[in-house]
DNA sequence: TGTGTCCTACATCTTTGGATTGATAAATTA
DNA sequence: TAATTTATCAATCCAAAGATGTAGGACACA
């Protein structure tokens, strides 16, 4: 399959210059990519990628001096369309996470065969996201903790309920920053009638003042509840 | 391996009565689990869940009447340490999504090979989270995808940028529901001397009050800037 | 040494916000 | 039908917030 494709062209960053030596000999073992660059610094490497326009990025996300992470954000707001496979000595899930977050297409360990490392580089480079399944199985659960607050908030009785569907319009637009005079006007009320509105929500609230209500609403999943719904 | 180990006890629930009869055998046969029970209603199901306290839930997201991801809320709320498989009909992105959102350990298309569903139910039942490969790239399209927003806020000319440390740790209490008098006490300096930081606060941010000054900064990574950093 | 920035502080004034009480009409529910 | 809830509006009062100008001391940097 992969034979009858062009190659695809692979730029190299890592700051260990043995390791980076290594992978670029097993890929350019490798007869369907084309390694069109290799640089130990992280900043020269966004240099190259600018240039060359490469398909593929294997970035090393353990440099000390500028933090691959950071050159995955920089290149993937030049928005070229290339793709980056982040590399790493750890499984950390935190990692891991970051890495997708700001746009990896995939995290792949050094510790990992070489077989392994070219097949992600299939895989991305048919545009898909690779991830292998022991870091896939870590990544979701740093996952689903880091929403487990929010899910919990979300079903635990929540003082949002109370609120009448009137008061939730005017705490939607109090979220957005207007003052007594603006919901008046988009509400078409008056202002003393919103003054009533948001007296009655600070009481169900229990808060002392618009900042608190619109924190507290932030907070609890007051726009959630009503876009995004579960 | 899992010849060793006592079965694990597993609940099916499908509104599809065909479906969850055709599952059951699937699963009968397979030696290394137990079916504590199978129903086609949702509401049902929970109650089975809290009676029987299986390991694992086969839970169809596909129904009607409740809908299966609430269900899966329900049970993941109940903290019995029950680990939930999603089974749909759908490889639809948003559905993998919220349902890995709120905990399933598990998603699995109805159309797969029987011995892809036992092999993630022994995945899941080893206490691992497993998302069939396909469905894992759909996952983190999406995921990525969600995140694209927040990064180019996280990156781009950022009005925050402009804040001293002062500033930023008076904007940091604001953010918290603070009046003046609460800032000036947790700072040890004067009401007076927090007015001017807020003034300029309001100034940097071009808002008009403090509400405003909260909403940007939660809009625009403020704390995600000092506590999540990229 | 001077220039600029930052943190501190105060005075003054205007505007907005918040608390309280009271009242009417419509809709809902018991 | 009576009672309750909701949405509307007003007057009043006090406190808090916001705008503006001024200014001294600390520190860094050229």
């Amino acid at each position: 399959m992969r034979e009858f494709k062009r190659k695809s062209r692979v730029l190299l960053i890592d700051d260990n210059a043995d390791h980076l030596r290594g992978v670029k000999e097993l890929i350019t073992l490798e007869s369907s990519y084309d390694v069109v660059g290799a640089t130990t610094s992280a900043n020269m490497g966004i240099n190259l990628a600018k240039k060359y326009r490469p398909d593929l990025i294997l970035m090393d996300i353990n440099m000390p001096e500028k933090d691959g992470l950071q050159a995955i954000q920089e290149i993937e707001k030049l928005d070229l369309g290339i793709r980056v496979i982040a590399l790493s000595g750890y499984d950390d899930a935190d990692l891991i996470f970051r890495a997708m977050k700001i746009g990896a297409k995939g995290y792949v360990l050094k510790t990992m065969a070489s077989a392994q490392l070219i097949y992600a580089m299939d895989e991305v480079a048919a545009g898909k996201i690779y991830l292998p399944t022991a870091l896939t199985s870590r990544f979701f659960e740093y996952f689903q903790n880091s929403f487990k607050e929010e899910n919990a908030k979300l079903s635990e009785e929540n003082l949002l309920s109370y609120l009448t569907a009137r008061e939730e319009e005017v705490l939607d637009l109090l979220t957005q920053g207007n003052n007594y005079k603006g919901i008046a006007g988009k509400l078409f009320i008056s202002e003393t009638t919103v003054k009533t509105h948001v007296n009655n929500i600070f009481q169900k609230l229990q808060v002392n003042d618009r900042t608190q209500a619109v924190l507290y609403a932030l907070n609890n999943g007051f726009a959630t509840k009503h876009k995004i719904a579960v």
